[in-house]
DNA sequence: ATGACGATTTACT
DNA sequence: GTAAATCGTCATA
């Protein structure tokens, strides 16, 4: 139970809300169905200082393994990149892209099995104006006007930004480690009205572009891209 | 050793 | 809307 959260205004609301950590079991299964449980769920990344950062999970996307063409494990595909994709559920499989940004991906399935949901937005709930810090640092020319809440962790990239998610937590244990976990809502939160459509980004995976499985939180202002 | 390319973000026309 | 930024990774040689 947690009392008092920041809110978008800044001001601080009494709420009662309760969360808890999700367990390896509860990674243990195929990416669809984690992808769209994760909606709804907390990411939380506990900095060195101690410092807690989090979010409100709001889209999210399953890669389905070796036959998924958009995966980095397509046709079996085994790397030193992606070898956490090879890992126990609940592994933090981080990667880095474009030459400039992180993503970072929850490994489901069973061991050996390579398949993870990426995270790819998240609402923010606690240390905002730490994670519009961690935003602007890497910007290349400082803007006068802060970032506003929807820029800091509205795609991949930036989310791992915001959460000073790095290559250093490549392989972390979302289950049972301290510095980046998952936890999710005891109670159903209400309605969750969610969409489900086509991932981002993939353009060059074939037919695997059709497949549905991107999830999102239906009218999140936080989410990266409509439709 | 070399070259091509991103599961993206940002700035600019 | 288009294009630049920017470099680790991987396949090929």
């Amino acid at each position: 139970m947690r009392l008092g959260i920041e809110t978008n205004t800044g001001i601080e609301v009494a709420v009662i809300s309760q969360f808890k950590r999700a367990t390896r079991d509860w990674f243990a299964r195929d990416a669809a169905a984690l992808a769209r449980d994760l909606l709804g769920c907390r990411l939380v990344r506990v900095q060195p200082d101690g410092t807690r950062l989090s979010g409100m999970i709001v889209e999210c996307e399953a890669y389905l393994g070796v036959h998924d063409r958009a995966s980095h494990a397509y046709a079996g595909r085994r790397t030193e990149r992606n070898a956490a994709m090879y890992a126990d559920p609940a592994t933090a499989y981080v990667y880095f892209t474009y030459g400039m940004h992180y993503c970072v991906n929850a490994v489901c399935g069973k061991v050996d099995e390579p398949v993870a949901v990426l995270l790819r937005a998240l609402e923010p709930v606690e240390g905002l104006e730490i994670m519009r810090e961690l935003r602007s640092k890497s910007r290349a020319r400082r803007r006068e006007t802060a970032l506003k809440d929807r820029d800091l962790c509205s795609g991949p990239g930036k989310l791992c930004q915001a959460m000073a998610i790095d290559r250093k937590l490549n392989g972390a244990d979302l289950a049972s480690g301290d510095l980046l976990f998952i936890e999710r809502p005891l109670r159903r939160s209400g309605k969750l009205e969610v969409v489900n459509t086509t991932r981002v980004g993939i353009d060059f995976a074939g037919e695997w572009k059709d497949q549905l499985l991107r999830w999102y939180v239906k009218g999140n202002e936080h989410v990266s891209v409509k439709g």
